[in-house]
RNA sequence: GCACCCGUAGCUCAGCGGAUUAGAGUACUUGGCUUCGAACCAAGGGGUCGCAGGUUCGAAUCCUGCCGGGUGUACCA
């Protein structure tokens, strides 16, 4: 409906002006009507005639020629054009039903990457969660999907936890990892790691150490070997790590398709970079291969070390090419901590120079760190972060002192609305008790919202009327609801999930409102008001489901 | 030092070129349930939109400078 009537108003203004403009269409007030636009502001500088005259004409044709969709054309202020939908253009605008705007696109998402041999913290949960909020809005709009992640099982921070495994070991000891309580796994490595980071900032003689071990699990990969003892705890605590992960992804209900590990991009980053040596992109310094991003006005970064192995930098400029290698998309989005932006930035500018239509495809997005509200200190046995679990398992307690259940749909639909419904860039402050409260804006209201619509529809049947014209109280609701497809679209196109959050709040308000002083079931216009009840179920669901939260039958 | 991100009600955040009165949630004050789930609704107090300039008919929104916070800045990921 948005787009026929920006049409409508572009081609008014073409008539009456001659004048070619992209028009948009904005939402106002409810007072003001169902649309606003301030073409009439934008044409009075070019046409030099008062704008206040400019939007008259422009009223005076939209009336004339389109009082079928158009049941009021006003001019308000400086010259605004307010339009209010006919009957039946507002009842025409009613549907969930996505717009394949994006349909026959191939869009590669990678996102989450935790480390193997590290701790799956809070962070990777919030990647987690916007990312498949992102690719769900993207496949909403048609577009074939990939979701893909990345990790690294080689590297240093590997070296280092090796370290720390070997030394408690007391050796090279395979047969001792049965040692290990299945459930202590993740955090033993987590806590390996710590001390491997510890011995390798503070020892200058375990330094060395760490970097041979990290040597050492690359040559496993090089040789394919899988025997030696060195081999057997390498692979199998890399197996742990992902055994672990994907536990924890079935949890929260995200699927990925592919797992790069950093052992499958080094070689092809390495050889990428050596490449490019020859033609200028990637240059000899001090013993390593560095990308010199000051010439873009960006920074320098080592690409390949003085020991002959691919830095991070490396085995994305890898990934980069295996991503478009396998799926030949056309478009690729990653999504990491703010921390990276830079980082990515460099590595992009480095690609651009040797295959410019893949820089160009590829979009960076950022997100901030997650922060506990009143900043609960974890203990340092955890090593000082909060794990993803632990924000799961800080939100069920804050159910439970509530009084509320700490069923995970609930306890999920929380954390994920509370992490989603900020605007991604800067940290946000995760506060369970809010998150889970069911006053307000939370997940768990809006979960609660539906079940209490989908009550109201059991309690009667809906028959198969249309819907006929709405009186003034569910013309309001209405209206509410044709906002759905375009703050879809809207998220979708600027990859900005928390505007369906918003909205989604402000649609159960305003069912609310309506609720309040209507009545449905035993009222002469139940049939129709059943028909927006329905909907409005319809479009919570939806929208959440867009944000990967569930949308229960009852609670 | 330089680069990037962020500074909006006590707190947590939307709004990111438009509408007499800058919006939510929360917290605080008050009113509303013998009726479809009141986990709700209605009303009230609370803001020089970090500061100062500039562009514009119009700036929380764009530009510049400053202040404050965060992050990054050569062999970590």
């Amino acid at each position: 409906m948005k787009q026929a009537l920006e049409h409508i108003v572009a081609q008014a203004v073409r008539e009456a002006f001659n004048h070619e403009l992209a028009v948009e269409l904005t939402r106002p007030e409810e007072q003001f009507g169902d649309y606003a636009t301030n073409v009439a502001l934008q044409l009075a500088g070019p046409l030099e005639q008062n704008p206040r005259e400019i939007a008259e004409t422009l009223a005076a044709s939209l009336r004339d020629n389109h009082a079928d969709v158009l049941e009021s054309v006003e001019v308000a202020g400086p010259g605004f054009l307010n339009l209010r939908l006919s009957q039946h253009a507002l009842r025409d605008s009613l549907n969930t039903q996505p717009e394949r705007s994006l349909s026959g696109q191939k869009i590669v998402v990678e996102y989450s990457d935790p480390n193997p041999f590290k701790v799956l913290h809070a962070g990777h949960l919030y990647t987690s969660v916007v990312g498949d909020a992102i690719a769900n809005l993207l496949e909403n709009a048609g577009a074939e999907v990939h979701r893909v992640n990345f990790g690294g099982d080689v590297g240093l921070h590997v070296g280092k936890t090796m370290w720390a495994i070997v030394n408690e070991f007391g050796g090279e000891l395979p047969d001792k990892l049965a040692d290990i309580p299945e459930s202590d796994r993740s955090d033993w490595m987590a806590a390996a790691y710590v001390r491997g980071t510890q011995a390798y900032d503070e020892d200058e003689a375990i330094k060395p150490e760490i970097v041979a071990l990290n040597k050492r699990v690359y040559e496993l990969h090089a040789t394919n070997d899988h025997d030696s003892a060195f081999a057997q705890i390498y692979w199998t605590c890399r197996q742990w790590s992902y055994d672990y992960f994907d536990s924890f992804y079935a949890r929260i209900g995200s699927h990925f398709e592919k797992y790069y590990p950093e052992s499958d991009t080094a070689q092809i980053g390495l050889e990428t970079v050596r490449e490019h040596i020859a033609d200028g992109v990637y240059q000899d310094s001090d013993g390593a291969v560095i990308f010199d991003g000051d010439k873009y006005g960006l920074h320098t970064r080592v690409f390949i070390n003085s020991e002959g192995l691919p830095t991070y930098e490396a085995k994305d400029v890898g990934l980069s090419i295996l991503k478009a290698h396998d799926y030949h998309f056309d478009r690729s989005i990653i999504i990491t901590a703010n921390e990276q932006e830079q980082y990515m930035q460099v590595v992009l500018k480095s690609i651009e120079q040797f295959a410019p239509e893949l820089a160009h495809a590829t979009t960076h997005l950022t997100h901030g760190m997650v922060k506990l509200k009143g900043g609960v200190k974890m203990s340092s046995r955890k090593g000082n972060f909060l794990r993803a679990i632990d924000v799961l398992d800080v939100a069920a307690e804050a159910s439970k002192s509530l009084g509320q259940t700490a069923d995970e749909e609930v306890v999920l639909g929380a954390v994920k609305y509370a992490f989603i419904k900020n605007r991604m860039g800067g940290d946000i402050i995760y506060d369970p008790a809010e998150s889970v409260s069911m006053e307000g804006n939370s997940g768990p209201y809006l979960q609660y919202a539906h079940a209490r619509a989908r009550s109201i529809l059991r309690k009667a049947a809906i028959g198969e009327t249309q819907l006929s014209d709405f009186d003034e109280g569910e013309r309001s609701l209405a209206r509410k609801l044709s906002e759905y497809t375009e703050v879809v679209e809207r998220a979708t196109r600027e990859l900005m999930p928390h505007h369906v959050c918003t909205y989604l709040y402000e649609l159960a308000q305003s069912f609310n409102r309506f609720y309040e002083h209507n009545r449905v079931i035993d009222d002469p216009r139940q049939a129709q008001r059943l028909q927006l009840v329905t909907l409005y179920a319809t479009a919570l669901k939806s929208g959440l489901g867009l944000l990967g939260i569930t949308a229960p039958e009852t609670m």
